[in-house]
DNA sequence: GTCCATGTTCTTTA
DNA sequence: CTAAAGAACATGGA
């Protein structure tokens, strides 16, 4: 749901807003969503200026004036929405960051997502894969020779690669023309360049039109993406190949249901 | 009432 | 021991 593109759509349009604004107030409605449980982060964020917002993998990096930072994971439901303070509260806000003429307010009705305090410590990202658009073929290929899963798995496996998820890994293996089951240490050098340049193209194109949203996803200003729109296998079981003729095919891999052309990514 | 959607973590299995 | 598969979590919509 919200991967890479979503969330970096998030960033953006949190930024304009938010960088340089003082923290008036802040009210936690539900502890549990807080990591660590119990710690005071009105007491650490009241008063302070949002010097940065960033993202790592599908992780929104808030960093502080004071050089403290903590994250928000949006999960599969999450919303981060810019509000004004008169709006109605809809049910599942967790968090609002209160400032002097809006609010920032975090929704999550499954509550996957949450907040981390990460303080001033080193950004511990180290269990973390490289960033998708960043990535060498080299790299890639490094991280897929040590494991014998479909390739549809490792790629949703954030220690592979951070930022990808259900929707992304079946329109980059798409793009790719690679079948999802192919075995990732059987893809040969070539194939991996490939599908390094299939993930950049497709995360890029995502970008440009502010992501998916198939029902949870809006960035912060309440404006849904319309990369769903463009889609060429994800949720179109049954429905014809957009490059071919043939009929999309959905299987279920890792718990997860997978789509995929049988023509244009043969196994 | 049942089933399904999915990101991450925890548990079980091989 | 490690890698991989599977279960669990939570809620709303079909």
């Amino acid at each position: 749901m919200p991967e890479l593109p979503e969330v970096q759509t998030v960033v953006d349009t949190l930024k304009p807003r938010t960088l340089g604004q003082r923290i008036v107030s802040v009210l936690l409605n539900r502890s549990d969503v807080l990591t660590p449980h119990g710690f005071d982060l009105s007491g650490h964020l009241i008063s302070r200026t949002v010097a940065a917002i960033d993202r790592r993998g599908k992780r929104i990096i808030f960093t502080l004036d004071n050089g403290n930072r903590f994250y928000i994971h949006l999960g599969m439901s999450g919303r981060l929405t810019i509000e004004s303070p008169q709006t109605d509260l809809l049910k599942h806000t967790h968090l609002i960051l209160e400032f002097k003429t809006f609010q920032i307010r975090f929704k999550d009705p499954r509550r996957f997502g949450g907040i981390w305090w990460l303080g001033s410590e080193e950004f511990a990202d180290a269990k973390m894969g490289p960033e998708p658009l960043l990535i060498r073929p080299q790299q890639l290929a490094a991280c897929l020779a040590k494991t014998r899963r479909p390739i549809k798995n490792a790629l949703l496996d954030q220690t592979v690669i951070a930022g990808l998820g259900n929707i992304y890994v079946d329109e980059s293996l798409f793009a790719a023309g690679i079948h999802p089951l192919t075995l990732a240490n059987d893809i040969s050098a070539e194939k991996v360049a490939q599908l390094t340049r299939a993930i950049k193209q497709t995360l890029r194109k995502a970008l440009r039109h502010g992501g998916s949203t198939l029902r949870d996803y809006f960035d912060a200003n309440g404006d849904a993406g319309k990369f769903q729109k463009l889609h060429a296998v994800y949720h179109r079981t049954a429905k014809k190949c957009r490059r071919c003729d043939s009929l999309i095919e959905r299987i279920v891999l890792g718990g997860r249901s997978t789509h995929f052309c049988p023509s244009c990514q043969p196994h």
